[in-house]
DNA sequence: CTGAAAGCGCTAACAT
DNA sequence: ATGTTAGCGCTTTCAG
């Protein structure tokens, strides 16, 4: 049988409760017994029960993060996993542990709400995804410690984190102004699922308003052959683009496919820059400038804000985190 | 307050104890009050508090998969987050969770004996990659229920599983062999650091063997320039190679950015072909044939093993996952 | 088939 | 500064 506080307490002569205390670091223990109890916990190698700990606390000491788990994930969005590692981190540092957890978007309000009242977990960071109006009343209704991660696309009085898209676009439209660039084209996603193109947009927007410039689009980019059948048209024109922004390293990849084909040199005779420092950004030739969204940072914070709010229950958390950064190579 | 057994007796008139077995579906209880019990239940939303709950059963419902978390790892690997996807998705079917540890490796051995000795888990499954010999003694010697994602490079007593390289290799040869190809050239990767290469070549050379056919190698492509101009060499010669088999995407696509420099068409002048479906061989033109491994199948096979240690914790497990399948596309 | 009672190992009042 | 004690909510013998 393991070591308990009660050997502990038998070997150091004293009650288990002082045990408890020096372990726990009370002040109302003398240095003394704290030293002395501590060496004798490391000595007989005593870990304190973490069930029985979680029970008696009424606390876990866990989060939950909550998303869409299914088969393919880790390879189709490489972003969730980099968020979880972050809060997983973050959590790990403040002696908190997580929980990933699959949830469906039809099933989660009722999953959510038997997971949180069972008290697996002391609170819950789920994924945008899954969110519905439903879960929204659930967690609100019931003042579950959550976060949501991304921007809900209703208004509510949940507690959520996103990056800043349209930062994004104005970092990436201030770099190139500076740079000396003034025709720039934007591969933008399909016009009506890539919410997040379009608030690129509105960013690189309100920077070029200032300098009164504008920005020519092409939208429904959805894959890399779209870019690079259209790059192959646009090379066509009399007077080319002086840079191609892409909102992902598909499109900058299918783009880069047409310029060589045509012979141009990248950056010499034309730009190329992308959203998104993955998944080739860095390996190709030339390797590309890239607007890099850190959501490993995002993570981190999220778990930040997360614990906040498990000790501030009343607390509601609802902010952009502007992380996006430069990563300048050779395309640019 | 959250409603506990207390108050479910109360209302079924019956004592606590009658309530956790008609719950647990105890067959010494009559099926009329397990009905009404549960029904009850149901009406005033019981949740059993699963904190209580472990602490009596002296269990925790809960595996961990420890690995190292770094920042990065998630767009570096989305293979471990796959495997992590299928060991959620089991676990979670069988009434467990999954709690995600970054370790070191360094320090793991002292972190996951200090967390499997305060029973946050019942089981753990950890990375290879934070694996030493000295953690597999803690692992062996205190009878942890373990189990290693992939195959350990020292003897041991330690339970693992890894995917069958070799049987990829081979499954790769029969593929080719069926479809006519014979001049084969196999682009590998760092010649010191790249086991899994070296673990393909050998099923691809047993294959071969039997048709008496060889195979020609080239090492150290570490990235996706070296296979591009490497590429371009070999399209040089007299006679060029009648299909090129990548150990990855990236060099899949170094070889096909030269093929086509060269005006050369695939798979009608060369045939490519890829290990790994991932992250592009879906997306480029040609589509191109791939050699997938279901990280998704490991991990659920993974979790599976777990919970038979979790009950029988002198079984010992040893395996190769065999999960590799061809994804025929247009590129051979 | 049902109930009483003894924990599970620790925390946290409260008393000393 | 230390000890006593009552739980935390459930499971699990053991009687009945």
């Amino acid at each position: 049988m393991a070591v308990t506080i009660y050997d502990l307490a038998k070997a150091a002569d004293c009650s288990i409760s002082t045990v408890s205390k020096a372990l726990n670091d009370s002040y109302t223990v003398s240095e003394a017994t704290k030293e002395k109890i501590r060496a004798l916990a490391e000595e007989l190698g005593y870990r304190p029960n973490e069930r029985a700990r979680s029970f008696a606390r009424k606390k876990n000491g866990t989060v939950l993060f909550a998303a869409d788990l299914s088969r393919g994930v880790g390879f189709e969005n490489p972003h969730l996993f980099e968020i979880v590692t972050g809060v997983e981190r973050y959590l790990d540092e403040k002696g908190y542990s997580l929980t990933l957890k699959h949830v469906e978007k039809t099933t989660a309000p009722d999953q959510i709400r038997s997971l949180m009242h069972s008290e697996q977990a002391d609170g819950i960071i789920l994924h945008a995804g899954v969110l519905t109006k439903q879960l929204a009343t659930v967690l609100v209704k019931e003042s579950l410690p959550h976060l949501i991660i991304g921007k809900p696309d209703f208004p509510s009085q949940l507690s959520w984190m996103d990056i800043s898209h349209e930062a994004a676009g104005q970092i990436a439209a201030n770099y190139l102004l500076d740079k000396g660039y003034r025709r720039i084209l934007f591969l933008m996603g399909d016009k009506q699922e890539d919410q997040i193109s379009a608030r690129r947009l509105a960013g690189l927007l309100a920077a070029l308003e200032e300098e009164e410039l504008s920005i020519e689009t092409m939208a429904d980019m959805t894959d890399y052959e779209k870019a690079r059948t259209a790059m192959e048209q646009i090379l066509e024109r009399e007077k080319i683009p002086e840079v191609i922004l892409c909102t992902n390293n598909y499109l900058a990849m299918g783009c880069m496919q047409s310029i060589r084909a045509k012979g141009l040199k990248i950056p010499k005779d034309i730009a190329l820059m992308t959203f998104d420092n993955y998944p080739f950004s860095m390996i190709v030739q030339p390797t590309l400038t890239a607007i890099e969204v850190d959501m490993y940072e995002m993570g981190w914070q999220a778990a930040r804000f997360m614990l906040q709010m498990i000790k501030k229950p009343n607390l509601q958390t609802q902010s952009f985190c502007t992380t996006p950064t430069i990563i300048e190579r050779e395309s640019t």
